[in-house]
DNA sequence: ACAATGTTTCTATATTTATGGAAATATAGA
DNA sequence: TCTATATTTCCATAAATATAGAAACATTGT
């Protein structure tokens, strides 16, 4: 991880609706949801979301897939182990902290 | 946490020199550093560097202390360790995932 | 081919954020 | 009190980001 790309993955969820966003993808699960309903729930204009969607993808945070006339948007679950390693990475001197460990990824 | 705190949080630490300056502190352990020590290593201007620790403090991810004619900036591990968690809450649709653990905090 | 539905791109505007020099404000030692 | 050192505030400018309507594009069912 360099820290172009943290920084790029934390000015994506560094906002309202993208954290809100990201949140719901992240317990949803690996299926994910398709953009309008993503929309739905959160009350997001088309166009807005899109906008969001595209960041959270481009920073790599967020999967895509498409199913019939869908757009599947999923949390990537890797990426986000690997930023929360990165920002804990040799923390406290060696004092004894634990690793972090979050979620599977399998 | 709150997404409000969260954002406030995020976006403290989405900018190429505030991470540098968090990854530093998180490092360096409980004592933290004197401003000018951080300016030094990281090669920034006085009062580019303050500009940044107060955005830092005040999402509360940063500690201060004076001490002397110095202010010593440290990481504040357990806010890091709220963030971590608030962002991997509920995840994985309740598929067994670890929950998060980080730094200690005593 | 046509209509219905889902999603994105284009566009303009408003807002927020980053930068660093110069001046101001602490703190401490002589 | 005078001086040196440490840090912050003020300021103007430059750059990046968020918003959402309208139009365009894609996919599927009829």
């Amino acid at each position: 991880m360099d820290i172009k790309s943290a920084v790029l993955q934390l000015s994506s969820i560094a906002q309202e609706a993208r954290l809100e966003i990201f949140r719901l993808l992240v317990q949803v699960g690996t299926e994910g949801l398709p953009a309008g309903n993503i929309g739905e729930r959160l009350q997001i204009p088309a166009s807005t979301l899109s906008f969001h969607l595209k960041e959270l993808s481009h920073a790599g945070l967020v999967n895509s897939r498409q199913a019939s006339r869908f757009i599947y948007y999923s949390a990537n679950y890797e990426a986000m182990n690997g930023l929360l390693v990165y920002l804990t990475e040799n923390c406290c001197a060696g004092e004894g902290c634990n690793p972090i460990t979050a979620c599977k990824t399998e």
